[in-house]
DNA sequence: CCAAAAGTGTTGCTTGTACACCCATGT
DNA sequence: ACATGGGTGTACAAGCAACACTTTTGG
């Protein structure tokens, strides 16, 4: 502590102090056939060689723990500029067999349908949906799980669909992520009605055919506009 | 990044990553005089010497970020078990002049009336009203904003003045609380049935008389029952 | 008596929820 | 024609904000 070592009084006094390995490890989330999944990868190094893994990696000398995880994410995914939020940090001495690491988790939303498969497959990931998940490494489910809750506390203020659905989609799509969610189902009216007093999606003039007999108006998320800040919360579920 | 190095497939791959001072930062708030307050120390050692600055310490080998924390806790202000949250993580590489340190932070919530003063004063410590802050050392102003944010949020959801007040209050003393921490008032009748409603506290026999004429009940936080989860939630504001 | 806080009641508005009901159309 | 999803309307309950009103008692 600082006032028994006072007398240093000099950037010396950092030194005394012990340095640790800082990972940052990322749960990408997606939505994909009505399901939100977690993007997985077998682990490529001892310990837990080939076990699955959240993917993660080590932050640089030069990078602040947000810029180590996009990295990491442009690494995997062939993404940048995509939705990524700290989560929370995970630091018990031995939580990694392998070595003491402290690592600082994010939660990801990324857009399957646009991110680079090849990239994906190469490094051997895997989208798992979050219903079906296999066992993974280290502390690595707890992550997922606080993750998880993140993602369904930012669903129920922010309207989230931006992230993780196309361009342009119906009502129904985003109902069924939201269910997907939050793990239950909502009635499609209310949801609709509650949806668009948020305003802030905006009717394309598009119809969606295939997934109804009657077609389905496209919906997309407005531009944010500075200064037009959305008034109206509403919460889920 | 791990593909990079799969060759080597060894606890050694570790050991090409660098490795970093990780501190934890705590914003340490209390509530007194009507006020919300928050405890700042004058900065021990260089750089920044003498200027106000949350109080921290370094991460050691063999505890995790909460240990941490609560040794810092226990050293500056002598309380145990008390309330003690993750916040962010700061982690820009220039945060701190003096090294490249990585901060984890947190919130504390103490009661003023039993933290140990002695302690403080010997540390220099100084209780300031959140309104009326002096500049704080590097990004610790950034840090207690946050801070404050999640304070907010935890109390329009937690109901947690079990934290800041003494054993037993007036519901006058608990809304005094709220709207420091929200810096709004609420109507006092309303207020009442809101905070009633929610089910958690009790109502003793005793009566304050110093705050009114009439005198008002003295409440306290029910102890929590596991299995009697309070099923309704109240927003605030 | 009066000011000030304690405590209760009333009213009207906004939201959420359950559910009924018509629309359009591919099979 | 009918099943399926699209889309709208209604009716009721719950919650909340504003505010009136009554109680108590020290000064």
């Amino acid at each position: 502590m600082e006032q028994e070592n006072a007398i240093l009084m000099l950037t010396e006094s950092y030194k005394q102090h012990p340095k640790h390995y800082v990972a940052v490890d990322c749960s990408i989330f997606g939505y994909e056939d009505g399901e939100l999944k977690l993007l997985l990868y077998p682990r490529g190094f001892e310990p837990s060689l080939g076990k699955w893994s959240l993917m993660g990696g080590f932050v640089q000398e030069n990078e602040s723990m947000e810029e180590a995880a996009r990295r990491v994410l442009l690494q995997t995914t062939g993404l940048k500029d995509i939705f990524l939020e700290q989560a929370a940090a995970f630091s018990k001495p031995d939580r990694d067999p392998g070595a003491r690491v402290i690592s600082m988790t994010f939660v990801a939303l990324i857009r399957i349908d646009i991110h680079d498969k090849d990239l994906a497959r190469e490094n051997g990931a895997h989208w798992w949906p979050v219903t079906k998940l296999p066992s993974l490494v280290f502390d690595h489910e707890a992550i997922v799980a606080t993750g998880l809750e993140l993602l369904q506390q930012k669903a129920s203020i922010d309207l989230i669909g931006n992230e993780l659905l196309p361009e342009m989609f119906t009502l129904m799509q985003l109902r069924n992520l939201y269910e997907a969610i939050f793990q239950k189902s909502f009635d499609p009216g209310n949801f609709r009605k509650k949806v668009l007093s948020i305003g802030s999606l905006e009717r394309l003039n598009q119809k969606n055919t295939t997934e109804s007999k009657k077609g389905a108006y496209y919906y997309r998320f407005k531009k944010y506009e500075p200064g037009q800040r959305s008034e109206r919360i509403v919460k889920f579920p």
